[in-house]
DNA sequence: CATATTAATAGTACGCGTACAATAAAAGAA
DNA sequence: TTCTTTTATTGTACGCGTACTATTAATATG
């Protein structure tokens, strides 16, 4: 028995696009977008440069996503793909977890060193809050990807990853906090970024390794 | 003998304003963007709604800050003076080294959770290069601030303030981290502010304690 | 067919930061 | 006084994100 009026006859008006139309637009722009920002850097990225790349104004892009950071989040999935691409395929001297571990939290952090302007637009970017998002990078896929800090984490700690669960979202907040300030305040005489990441690396283990 | 021509006879022109005259100038403006500030939040200031304040045009503050970063880093001297009033205030239960360090630590990251917007302000305005401002919060005192941290550390530690430099500002660059990460992630599960914190106080502790 | 209804798209307008041009003000020189 | 020169201030304009309004397109109904 179909309840809804939706269902019950054909709606009188213009019809809506179809989800296969909705889709493509959206993909239209995300393609777009993602061009933009490899051809001409992050900062070149207007909407109305972007409505006129697609040949469409630039309120219509509003019928697509719900704002500018809406569509950037697009690009971050790239972004976070190269990042932990790069944490892959960090080597460590030794074999042992621990090292493995400090060559991982190296190139995570030397990544974001190495593309401000991508740290900037990922955790810069002003009214950031993720539950305003209408489709988002997959979050899963990126906390799944983050998921490689706990898992090295507890192979150096010898303990299982459930237990160092939070000294991993520390570590994961102090690496992010590295990055942070060595791009942000450049002005001062921090130590050199592997000290600085070694030390929180170190303590991590360290303190996880003791529950 | 003097050598400019400056000094040498009067300048035919209109002359440029008395460094006092600028000076008082720049008060004004940073005294109504103070105001501004606390009156209606750090968003609703505007270059036009601070001149209309100030009674001059927009443009006419651009011959006394460069940009309204400069303008708006005025007031990061008094958000630094507050979180580090309330660091100071921090109690701590016990009264040993460690347990005061782990009071301002926790003290110092709920300032920024309970005031995220100035977090923001302060630590995630775009083109924020400490090089280019042309007067700055006494960059001195800023750093003096910081340093309760290294202080503090030392003394749970037991060791002397220039041997654990390094751990220090690990440790402030991962307390900004995980404020940064709870302020703008804020959809995730973290784990508490408090227990993040004591993962990263503890690990530089050990650590530095082991050097 | 014309008309009513609904959705998609385009247009207009606002306040923003600020580059650049025009103007006003203040002084010495003629 | 009337230039001329230098500085301070103002005015104008641009591109920005986007709220709101107007228009156009597509459909069912009469």
């Amino acid at each position: 028995m179909p309840t809804g009026k939706k269902t019950l006859r054909k709606a009188r008006g213009r019809p809506p696009l179809s989800q296969e139309q909705v889709g493509d637009m959206r993909a239209r722009i995300a393609e777009a977008a993602r061009r933009l920002f490899r051809e001409e850097g992050y900062e070149a990225v207007s909407m109305r440069r972007l409505a006129s790349e697609i040949g469409c104004t630039p309120m219509s892009i509003y019928s697509y996503y719900d704002s500018k950071i809406d569509v950037l989040r697009l690009v971050w999935s790239d972004v976070f793909a190269e990042v932990f691409a790069h944490v892959a395929r960090a080597k460590a001297k030794g074999r042992d977890a621990n090292a493995v571990l400090h060559a991982k939290c190296r190139a995570y952090v030397q990544y974001w060193l190495d593309h401000p302007e991508a740290y900037r637009m990922v955790f810069m970017s002003a009214g950031v809050t993720q539950s305003e998002v209408s489709v988002f990078v997959d979050e899963s896929t990126t906390a799944a990807d983050y998921r490689v800090f706990a898992t090295s984490l507890a192979a150096a700690a010898h303990r299982a990853e459930g237990d160092v669960a939070e000294h991993a979202q520390a570590l994961i907040c102090g690496l992010n906090g590295i990055a942070h300030t060595l791009i942000t305040i450049s002005g001062f005489a921090w130590a050199p970024a592997n000290t600085l990441v070694a030390v929180l690396v170190e303590g991590a283990a360290t303190t996880a390794r003791a529950v």
